[in-house]
DNA sequence: TCTTGAACCTCTAGTTACTAGAGACGTTAG
DNA sequence: CTAACGTCTCTAGTAACTAGAGGTTCAAGA
């Protein structure tokens, strides 16, 4: 039995976020000791660090709730965790590309700015004040 | 004079957000009708703008709050100004290579599962409680 | 001038995924 | 047995909004 210190520990997850977990339904309550403290078994480490990894690739709470779930139930199609993944990857590549677009403005604006100017002709002021100079949509 | 409704038809920032601005100082306090409701002058239509295009290349309202701040001293030295920027891009950028290891991973858990399968056998799930399966740091 | 419907007001609370802190209690090594 | 550290619950705070309730004001047409 673990303490959840020592799952902290094991996972790189803080208790205040294991708790978190717990409340949200992600983690089971697990048992308590005579004095209230939680004690974890080796599955609770094990499900403790799906998450993590989970967490780690950007997956939402809403989201593994659904893959621990279908984890619980070895015999449902695995459609949705399918549908979740290639959801997820979809929001990945979305979030590049715009920031990508956000990198190349401020590419441009940072490298027409010294930074040794006044304020009132400073390229990052004037570019902020008028997207006309931007070269994408963003 | 603007109403509230005009300045988000103009710019595309939600009346609630332009209540958020001013309230986080972003916006000074316009004028106001006999009746209590905001009227804005073309500064606060243009300081709005400003505001929304900072927003939209993913400043933070700190960051923003010291730009305005500058904006409004135009004899002052525009380092500041220059470091925002630089460090918004560095952040950027950061933002994308974490987002690209993640594609990279995301690219193979769905590739390798066709949805058809059992969840027993999923590799989404699979490789989502073995990060050993994984390619890159995250 | 009156009316009516759209626009506006303030205030509270909810969103996401945690994080920090207070104050009290439990556990364990020496 | 006691000191030091671990853990408990609960509340509130973070960023940047968004939604809704309940009430008031504005502007345009009859
Ligand atoms: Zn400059
Ligand atoms: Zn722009
Ligand atoms: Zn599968
Ligand atoms: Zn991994």
């Amino acid at each position: 039995m673990f303490s959840i210190g020592t799952l902290s520990d094991r996972t790189g997850v803080k208790i205040p976020t294991i708790r978190y977990y717990e409340e949200m339904g992600l983690l089971p309550e697990p048992e308590r000791t005579a004095g209230n403290q939680r004690r974890y078994t080796q599955a609770g480490l094990d499900r403790l660090g799906f998450i993590k990894h989970a967490r780690d690739l950007g997956f939402t709470i809403e989201s593994i709730r659904a893959l621990i779930d279908l984890n619980d139930h070895p015999d449902h199609s695995c459609a949705t965790a399918n549908a979740i993944a290639t959801s997820q990857l979809d929001d990945v590549r979305a979030k590049i590309a715009r920031l990508q677009r956000l990198e190349t403005e401020l590419v441009r604006i940072a490298t027409h700015c010294d930074g040794k100017g006044r304020a009132s002709d400073c390229y990052v002021l004037t570019s902020l004040a008028d997207h006309s100079l931007c070269e994408t949509a963003h």
